[in-house]
DNA sequence: CCAATAAGTAACCAACCAGTTATTTACATG
DNA sequence: CATGTAAATAACTGGTTGGTTACTTATTGG
């Protein structure tokens, strides 16, 4: 039924509209100060929703939680389904796999905050998510693809385990950007410039077609 | 004065005692619920101590955070700088490092798990830190000094920046440890057994010595 | 044994915070 | 314009939590 009720259809945008906003807010909120510090009040606020609003819609501070961070894997992966490499060299198509994450990671912190504090709760919520979904990510399958195809032609090395390729691969990058406030304290402050991140990317790409080199 | 009033020895002996048991539980409970999920009391119930005293030996909450930050921190710099590789030739020493790297990270998650907070804090308290020392890391040192012989010796590479390498290094030990439960999920679960510790190292070293092959 | 001081304790408090209740507003339709 | 319903709001609540106050216990030199 693509023409419902125009009264369902108009409620349902201003609801939807208010959703949206709340799931931002949160994302924003969670994002900056994690599970445990963020504020359900102050979601409200950025929101500019009402507190009520979010039990309505979401349930439970822990409940929006799984929400936002579900949406964010969802944006991942459509960017990694984006993602089209099969026509190129395996060199070639490694080095964007290695660009994209990093470039990815670089653009979006919040992920990389989620995936922290959810960790700190032992994947707690992503365990108990009904939308499996949300785990499987199209860049290993990918990667395992590219892998294959690299060692048949003999561009890469023999016997390289993709599981640990993929968790190197994602881990160089997010581990930059994680820890990069820390790691200002030790290199000066810097690493988030344009011109830092291009010298990341580079080393990254480096050091994964480095290691793979036959 | 080695030989100080026995009074003051003895009245020290138990508050130290007492100062060291708030130290450890304040270690456990923070990095099992990062700072702002943590609780003060259950702290003071970990250490078998009264809140009371928690205020009087480190000041606040946050305080304490940073203690027990710095505390993490000289204990990893104590290890580090206990490493010997010199004697070594560059493609050892350089195993031996991202060895060390693995299993120190491996063995001792909470470190990992309070760099992650501190950097969703922005490293505000390490910024205020008057104990600079902190953020010193022999690691850093002695991997330049390897890698600058082995660039000299022919056995690696030319042009590698040090501190991209370092990042590099320390990164695919502290992401593979810091998001396992998540990874867990994908990958399933045993990524902490002996056995898959030992694949990730080999595989780390692979990697290391795989890049800086010229 | 007693004074002096350090160490430790129990009870308390005010601010905070996740979650609720009672009520009002907006809006499409008959 | 009256009506039913979805959406939104303000005010509240009970448990929690970082931090404090007033008090007790332990230790030892004189």
């Amino acid at each position: 039924m693509p023409d419902t009720h125009p009264i369902a259809r108009k409620l349902d945008g201003r609801a939807d509209a208010t959703r949206r906003r709340i799931l931002e807010a949160a994302l924003a909120e969670f994002a900056e100060k994690g599970l445990a510090g963020a504020r359900v009040d102050e979601i409200a606020a950025r929101a500019d929703a009402n507190k009520r609003m979010i039990y309505a819609y979401y349930g439970s501070k822990e409940d929006l939680w799984l929400s936002v961070l579900e949406q964010a894997y969802t944006a991942k992966r459509d960017r990694e389904h984006a993602l089209d490499v099969q026509a190129l060299p395996p060199r070639d198509a490694m080095a964007k796999l290695v660009s994209f994450n990093l470039r990815y990671t670089a653009a979006h912190p919040e992920f990389v905050a989620l995936l922290n504090d959810e960790n700190l709760n032992r994947a707690a919520h992503l365990k108990r998510s009904e939308e499996v979904q949300a785990l499987y990510t199209p860049l290993l399958d990918t990667l395992r693809a590219v892998l294959a195809r690299g060692e048949a032609e003999g561009a890469f090395r023999r016997g390289v385990d993709p599981m640990q390729l993929y968790i190197t691969l994602v881990g160089i990058g997010h581990f930059y950007v994680a820890n990069s406030h820390t790691l200002s304290t030790i290199f000066g402050s810097g690493l988030t410039t344009k011109k830092a991140l291009a010298a990341r990317e580079a080393h990254c790409v480096d050091v994964v077609l480095g290691y793979l080199r036959p």
